[in-house]
DNA sequence: CTAATAGTTGACCAAACTAATCAAGTATTA
DNA sequence: TAATACTTGATTAGTTTGGTCAACTATTAG
């Protein structure tokens, strides 16, 4: 497991298809890239680089030609935020010996275990969130609406205060 | 919260120095960047660039000059993975609004609630799990002894570490 | 025996560099 | 029109190099 802005942008980017798609529950047309580009202010070509292994991963299908774009390729209920991270971020390897467990003599080397553990409890609970989830919560728990994002209102923010991020939410 | 190499490095090497001071209880030389080098192959500068942050950070204290080295700054069961990875992976920013709430009309943008409720679960599971619940795990959980990683295969290291074997340690 | 002195060890700091990845732009094709 | 492929600049990861500074040890002069 693995978790960098490439699987965030996945996230948002799949939330969103999710939602413009149950938007029409007379499953209309497919979601352009293009939409979501502009609702997430996600760039195309990084949506397409996304996608592309989101298809060939088998959480996605697409339409080509015009009035094409994506689809999911399950009830969103069964796409867990692990599957799209692991889609797109594969995972990485601190080991050094490529998860064989035949590199040191005794068995596997120190680490091995432990991040084998620790991977494995993140991803149980990344593989407990699906996209039904995140949008009922949305919906629901919060009192925040459902807006698309348009945060920077100018695009000429470029990331100089992400320092302090996150850090003060709290359970 | 970021999950790399980076913060996997940091981990291994700090619970390396975990055992190694605890190998000595009568607390007397510090541990050497060096030999965890060694015993890891982890890049000595690149240690060293790991340990300047967890230094500033509070979570180590160094001894300079002949037989100095760098000793853990709190009890092992005082020091989470959670920190560890915070001091050396500093965490990133998907909302792209920087975490303030106005970024867009209504309140956050759509992603700030998702991204903050993710990072405060992973953040409270690696909260969870200090370096002496690691030494812990790797004593009696396993039938594998925690022995010094040379995984790659030549690296030319021969193993006069090869029986550092610890069963001494336990939390 | 003291006190400078040199030598050793290991933390600390700063570039610079390779390679990989991130993110965006453009061209091509169905 | 929309998916795909190719290109490119920016950032990050991890290594290498080369140094300074602090403390210990041994030598050597006074």
């Amino acid at each position: 497991m693995r978790l960098t802005t490439k699987g965030r942008f996945a996230v948002t980017a799949m939330l969103d298809l999710a939602l413009n798609e149950a938007e029409s529950l007379t499953k209309t047309k497919p979601v352009t890239l293009a939409g979501i580009s502009q609702r997430q202010s996600i760039s195309l070509s990084y949506l397409e680089q996304l996608f592309s292994r989101l298809r060939r991963q088998g959480l996605v299908n697409s339409v080509r030609g015009p009035g094409g774009g994506y689809r999911l390729a399950k009830n969103y209920a069964d796409i867990s935020v692990a599957e799209i991270i692991n889609a797109v971020d594969e995972q990485i390897d601190a080991t050094q010996c490529g998860g064989h467990e035949n590199c040191r003599d005794e068995g596997r080397c120190m680490t091995h275990d432990l991040w084998a553990t620790l991977n494995s409890k993140i991803l149980d609970y990344l593989a407990g969130v699906s996209l039904a989830d995140m949008v009922a919560s949305q919906n629901s728990g919060q009192k925040v609406l459902i807006t698309p994002r348009t945060c920077s209102s100018e695009k000429a923010n470029s990331g100089q205060d992400a320092a302090h991020a996150i850090e003060t939410v709290v359970a």
